[in-house]
DNA sequence: ATGAGTCGCAACAGAAGTGTTGCAGTTATA
DNA sequence: TATAACTGCAACACTTCTGTTGCGACTCAT
């Protein structure tokens, strides 16, 4: 049977949901094609289980997107896009963007069809991504002639390229501020 | 039965090849969990032959990996890393490499085990795209306390950003134009 | 404590993919 | 042209995954 968002679980049933988007996660991101077989296992819990609250491998990927963005979105707005000063929202953001998206890597990298609750969010966050930035160029800190959705677009894949090599686990902090520098100044000589 | 490196095939069987592989490279990257039958299909031919040159679904996918890294090695090679001015040399490749990777987006972002072929250019190519950016450094093009390993990344991570929002097919030089720009300058203001 | 919700287990049917083989017909090449 | 290589087609056995059902046991909520 398998639902996609039903009404309120009892406890139980809402611990499996969630260890079992989290299993998800983690064999996913090892294998794309892993089978609902090793999802369950990983999850410490049976595969009739899993059809039992997800109908089908698609909604189960579709619930398991929906819940990484949600988790981004708390990330973009604890970082206070709107208010903090630009330089500090996006040093925050950016450090808890890169926690959340190292803990959730497969589910945000996941193609989104345009109508779904995940796609949605991914574009109000690059709605807010790129109001941050404006704010950023109204206080000269980025150039005036810029491209914002070019600049919001080497950000995104800055943040992408960071988790890449980070087996080692770096401080997110340290990660953020070399991102935000890469960002504004490149790789030429310092002034 | 299949071969990946046999001696060499007549020449429909050339063909069939690389029709073969050309039509992995387009149904894999819109669906990377596509079947065989599908590939054969796409290249105009039967599904046994792809079995008779390819001995598994991993052979073939290997196979379609290390074409992609050797043409992707060439249009390195094409951009005289050594000889050629640092900034012609990078704008070079730059504009070869957009070219290779549109065409074989999906084989060149395959994860590679350590000891193939394909992983051993890719590791030669990142090798010369160091060099590159050395002598870049050696003329001031980049800051002397940059980390080049950062720089590389990054440099791979706008060449991939650039290939995303690509859909209007947008002229090679005038990307790596701006992929050069971005990552020697950023986005902040300019002096 | 009682009842509804939840779970694991076993079993099932069906779909889809994989890899192989044999053979007849076609094509390159010497 | 003669030979060997190549191809398509049909059929096969085999494996794996999916989605479902029924049932007994357990657990949360009231």
């Amino acid at each position: 049977m398998g639902e996609t968002a039903g009404r309120s679980l009892r406890a139980d049933a809402e611990r499996s949901v969630r260890a079992i988007l989290e299993a998800a996660e983690r064999v996913l991101a090892e294998e794309p094609g892993a089978s609902m077989e090793q999802i369950a296992a990983a999850a410490g819990v049976a595969r009739t289980t899993i059809h039992r609250r997800f109908a089908n491998r698609q909604a189960l990927i579709e619930a398991l997107a929906s819940s990484a963005a949600r988790q981004l979105a708390r990330a973009v707005d604890d970082g206070r896009p709107d208010t903090a000063p630009p330089l500090v929202a996006m040093h925050r953001i950016t450090a808890n963007v890169l926690q959340v998206k190292s803990a959730w890597a497969f589910a945000l990298e996941l193609p989104a069809d345009p109508d779904s609750e995940a796609a949605v969010l991914h574009q109000d966050i690059a709605r807010r991504c790129i109001a941050v930035l404006k704010r950023a160029q109204d206080d000269k800190l980025i150039d005036e002639a810029a491209d914002l959705d070019w600049v919001r677009r080497v950000y995104y894949a800055l943040i992408g390229e960071s988790l890449h090599g980070n087996a080692e686990g770096a401080d997110p902090d340290t990660l953020a501020a070399r991102i935000i520098d890469t960002l504004l100044h490149g790789a030429g000589p310092r002034a």
